[in-house]
DNA sequence: CCAATATACAACCGAATGGTTGTAGATTGT
DNA sequence: ACAATCTACAACCATTCGGTTGTATATTGG
């Protein structure tokens, strides 16, 4: 895998490292969030949720729109589905082992 | 989501959020390896290793098999599977969003 | 039995993480 | 114009992380 792929499974891998973020990341797929919105959900204070927000922005995860002076976050499906890809490939190694296994037999 | 289930989350993504630990799981998918010989791979300490295995053990993505002295390390895919299904469930809340849409869009 | 091998784990260290408070910049409503 | 609102970001702090070295415990081969 290419060295620009790593750092983007690091990023992505570490924002869902988080529950917080995955709760985000939940209300944002399910539909348009003001920072302050996400905030009002959490018991700590805006600045940490901000952070949390941004680490999901950083990682593809969530989009912002700007709209008056709210930041509309929205979840980006497209970048999970390119997680969810990632632990395809990693299947696919494994698939790879087996068919090994299956060759072995057929030849033995 | 139940608090465990987030709790499996939690090990699941930061044990993946590590490249060097992703390489590991891939190299145990293919097949099993002994630390020693995982080891060898990495420009790190043999104990950097073992923790790096170790991670993926607690977080049930890798299992050991003792032989002799050895400990064999082998990839788990049904964990593995089990990640990729909790992004699947992202995604169902995604398509939650579109479906609402739909919904308004044929009411209206 | 004993030396070599394979693993585990503790103690330590610098950097990153997840939280806090405080400050400052846009944008809005009156 | 100006007070209120929404956001961003810096500085700080405790904890965790990813690495190190060193030590202890099994297990094996000769």
């Amino acid at each position: 895998m290419a060295e620009q792929d790593e750092e983007r499974a690091d990023a992505f891998f570490h924002a869902l490292a988080d529950r917080t973020r995955r709760d985000i990341l939940r209300r944002v797929l399910a539909g348009e969030h003001s920072v302050t919105e996400l905030a009002a959900s959490y018991d700590m204070s805006f600045a940490a949720v901000q952070k949390h927000v941004a680490v999901l922005e950083r990682a593809g995860l969530l989009t912002k729109r700007r709209s008056g002076r709210e930041q509309l976050a929205s979840g980006d499906v497209v970048a999970i589905r390119s997680v969810a890809s990632m632990l395809d490939q990693l299947e696919d190694v494994w698939r790879g082992r087996i068919a090994g296994i299956d060759a072995l037999i057929k030849e033995g």
